[in-house]
DNA sequence: CCTTGACTATTACGTTAGGTAATAGTTTAT
DNA sequence: ATAAACTATTACCTAACGTAATAGTCAAGG
């Protein structure tokens, strides 16, 4: 298929389409003796998923993160772009709602209808989940690499400080995310993943925020430490990023 | 109320503020002693439907030339906003649909559920609407200073005039909209209307196509020419914008 | 009264995701 | 051979802010 073709059947301009190759999100199969580009079937496939993620207000950077992953599976997304759309379309039932109590004679001014907060955390929460769990990422290649090398002795002093580190996490639950104290341990936390695993900034850093209540593992493994600790931990990198 | 006030209840940035301040979209009431923007309840009444029109995916152009009419009617517009969301609604289920069927196994790549073309209708429907209908718009007031130097003689040629494009429309209307016959009529039917009532360029007449079929009245006088004249009127003139 | 931090303003530059147009090579049907 | 439709690349522009620097204002606490 040319570039006029696969415009044609998905509604989108041929610029567009040279724009998603020059980013390399989507490239066409080949390029013909003519210098044309040519699409065939995966590419439509492909396209089909970049269009739902374009649904979801995902930045086409975003999305390229998230194909570019080479474990992507084309079920689980369906499964998680259904999810998001459903959050999406009850949003608008809330709008719609409250428009008819507008036209029913209401008064009062509202906007939390507008709130996309929850539908904008659950993205990143999927986005996260399919960077990082899903491996072949280069952290996960550093942190292989770099893990490789450790003997037992080592691992236990790496536990150790892990442990340490969640328990004070656990013990001031009770304050704010945002206190002095969380925010010192969100510090330790990073150096230390910097250095016992991979390098980490604080993209990657809300990225784990987010993994730590998403994965059920990673829950499971830190609310050892004390109920809701990693529901305290997530909030408080994310103010941390945030600041 | 002052400016990150308003931001936070509405969850937008003070620059979107500062933003919609610079384009004339939404002034504060008032500007205090020290140059801060003050803003009230009607500032917040605006923004509300600031809000829902930006919810609808109309561009700040539009939302202000849909907004800054005399007589833009609250009610009126709770009705509309509701009728195109459930369409954006309704356009979201389709898609959810679709994911579906791909959970359960179904193969046969689609991209017609992605289709925004009727919701984009209907916002141009609402949009012409609006700045037509509700009158005291530039070409309004333009039309009535003219017509009101016509001679009871001078009328009846118009009236002929328009009679016979109009049934000419009808007269072709098995014909493509896209036809020569069809075109030609169109620039006819844009110098009428540039002589006798007001500066017609292809975006006034885009909204005037508009109307002819979502304007009770105009559909219903145009269609004594032949049934569906309209329609085919409507057709003739978008084709011609758009090329 | 002074200081500090939070609030406010304006200015300026940058970003994303294309839209538009010019120029020129390629293909296809007549 | 010709013309129209197709294709490519290049270049500039747009909308709607985000980000940051700089500087004035306000309010609470010392």
């Amino acid at each position: 298929m040319q570039i006029k073709e696969v415009a044609k059947l998905v509604n989108i301009s041929v610029r567009t389409l040279h724009y998603y190759d020059e980013i390399d999100l989507l490239n066409p199969k080949k390029i013909n003796s003519s210098g044309y580009r040519i699409y065939d079937e995966d590419s439509l496939k492909k396209l089909q998923q970049i269009m739902f993620l374009k649904e979801l207000d995902f930045s086409l950077k975003e999305i390229k993160a998230i194909l570019d992953n080479d474990k992507f599976d084309y079920n689980k997304a369906f499964l998680n772009h259904k999810s998001l759309l459903v959050k999406k379309r009850d949003r608008l039932n809330k709008l719609i709602n409250l428009l008819d109590k507008y036209i029913e004679g209401e008064n009062k001014m509202s906007f939390k209808e507008f709130d996309n907060s929850e539908i904008e955390k659950a993205k990143k929460e999927y986005e996260a989940e399919v960077i990082q769990r899903w491996g072949n990422t280069k952290a996960y290649k550093q942190s292989k690499e770099k893990t490789s090398t450790y003997t037992k002795e080592h691992w236990k002093i790496i536990q150790k400080e892990n442990k340490e580190i969640f328990d004070s996490f656990a013990r001031i639950k009770e304050k704010s995310p945002a206190s002095k104290e969380a925010q010192e341990l969100v510090i330790k936390w990073k150096e230390f993943i910097n250095k016992y695993y991979y390098d980490c900034d604080n993209t990657m850093l809300e990225s784990l925020a987010h993994l730590y209540i998403s994965d059920e593992r990673f829950k499971k493994n830190i609310d050892k430490h004390g109920e809701n600790t990693a529901q305290f931990i997530c909030d408080s990198i994310l103010h941390f990023v945030k600041n």
